[in-house]
DNA sequence: ATGCTCCTGCGAA
DNA sequence: CTAACGTTCGCAGGAGCAT
């Protein structure tokens, strides 16, 4: 196992606190200030600056327990900016594709490049450099670099790169010593793996299994039987043993399902309410389906109370609609969900949490039946078509459907809070800011 | 015995 | 001001059912 094999070298590329990062390459001010950026309806702290994570606030915290230290050392907070990461993304994984003809953008901040046979293992720091320094040159962003013979090590290689000053940001395994290499494996703990999350780390504890080093020693057809083949693949490919293929492009495009679900701003009673949230879920999911060129086969819908709420009465539902015809008409699909909705639907109860899933996702192509049915497809594809264009021409939502209650004095109680946004700085020209003279 | 669908748990960012 | 705790995806395994 010692050393581990060289004969592959995969990049992972992650971006330093991605959402703080991007804020501040728009808003030098925010400069070395703490700072946050919440989630969705202001919930949660989903990217913390190092400031921020200096004062103990941790990943994941409900922000009105951490909203203190606004007053006693300064803490900054934006909610999320979606659009601006989303594109901030974008332009950063087309520079980065640059670097290998294998990339596989892995989320918003991260991807893996294959960098097998592309050099000698020596000058294989020196690139990840390179790869680090153009996306900081172009963009403004800072990122960490691993570098490793199977995606795990590249992780794992990535969170040593982010953990230790010393190697500004850029780790390989390749260039490490026998003993230097059992020694950080020994030195850093099981939960730190790519797979090991809370409750994998409990049971591998209880096994005595502590470090990442007491993994890859363990008995893999063991692990297998105890938990599961993902697991035994992480063990051989702490070993060295590539068992995670490169995905390409094609293979991800497709989603298998599409969800939309939203916390309310506020909890909300009447049916026609849940109705008009479901409906613009419906359409926004539904819009995504006809993106990538599929119809679904079931809506799912769901609702749910307030379980941070004890002392309210707790709820929670759903149900699965199957269609007799796949369809990525956003009419029809709300006609299910709406359906769906009206049977698990209970009065009393306060709701904060609605959403639907999208499944049984075949390619439109695929899609054949007979002659009049085929008629109505198209109509309903010109029609979809249509709203979709105007939407991507005048921005999301200039057209809706009327369900989902988008009228002029409809104040849409459920919508979600946002209550301290930047502005769309890459995509939207009326959104940049006034330079002072 | 075998194969399918549906549901749940888990992990990830 | 109040009250306030995310979203979206894939995979594996097991239950339940049909054959």
């Amino acid at each position: 196992m010692f050393p581990l094999p060289a004969n592959r070298a995969i990049a992972l590329i992650d971006g330093n606190n991605f959402y703080v990062s991007c804020e501040r390459v728009f808003n030098p001010k925010l400069g070395d200030k703490p700072l946050v950026i919440l989630s969705n309806n202001d919930g949660c702290i989903v990217s913390r600056s190092q400031e921020a994570r200096d004062l103990g606030i941790p990943m994941g915290m409900p922000f009105f327990k951490a909203q203190h230290f606004v007053k006693s050392h300064g803490l900054q907070w934006l909610s999320s900016n979606y659009t601006l990461y989303g594109d901030m993304s974008a332009r950063m994984m087309n520079v980065l594709g640059e670097f290998s003809p294998h990339q596989e953008i892995y989320s918003i901040d991260e991807c893996f490049l294959d960098l097998s046979n592309m050099m000698p293992n020596s000058e294989l720091i020196e690139y990840g450099k390179s790869i680090k320094n153009r996306i900081y040159q172009y963009l403004g962003l800072p990122t960490c670099v691993g570098i490793g013979p199977s995606k795990t090590l590249a992780k794992l290689a990535n969170h040593i790169a982010k953990k230790n000053k010393q190697f500004n940001g850029v780790f390989a395994w390749a260039t490490l010593s026998n003993e230097e290499q059992i020694s950080w494996f020994k030195k850093i703990t099981v939960n730190e793996i790519w797979g090991v999350g809370r409750r994998i780390h409990v049971s591998l504890q209880q096994m005595g299994i502590e470090t990442v080093y007491d993994l890859a020693q363990s008995n893999p057809e063991m692990i297998r039987r105890r938990f599961s083949v993902v697991m035994a693949r992480t063990v051989a490919e702490l070993q060295g043993t590539s068992c995670l293929a490169m995905s390409e492009l094609e293979e991800t495009a497709r989603k298998q399902q599409i969800i939309s679900s939203k916390s309310f701003g506020h909890g909300i009673e009447e049916l026609q309410h849940l109705q008009e949230a479901v409906a613009s879920y419906i359409c926004r999911a539904a819009e995504k389906l006809r993106a990538q060129n599929s119809v679904c086969g079931y809506v799912t819908v769901f609702v749910r109370t307030n379980p941070f709420a004890p002392n309210q009465k707790q709820y929670r539902n759903q149900i699965t609609i199957p269609l007799s015809i796949a369809s990525a008409d956003s009419r029809r699909l709300t006609r299910a969900a709406f359906y769906g909705l009206d049977r698990i639907y209970r009065k009393g109860f306060i709701y904060k949490k609605a959403g639907v899933i999208l499944s049984d996702i075949s390619p439109v192509e695929q899609y054949q039946d007979d002659l009049f049915t085929k008629i109505d497809q198209e109509k309903s594809t010109q029609i979809m078509q249509t709203m979709d264009a105007l939407n991507h021409l005048y921005g999301a939502n200039t057209l809706m459907l009327a369900s989902t209650g988008a009228t002029l004095n409809n104040p849409r109680h459920w919508r979600m809070r946002a209550n301290h946004k930047s502005q769309r700085f890459t995509t939207r020209w009326n959104e940049i800011p006034k330079v002072n003279t």
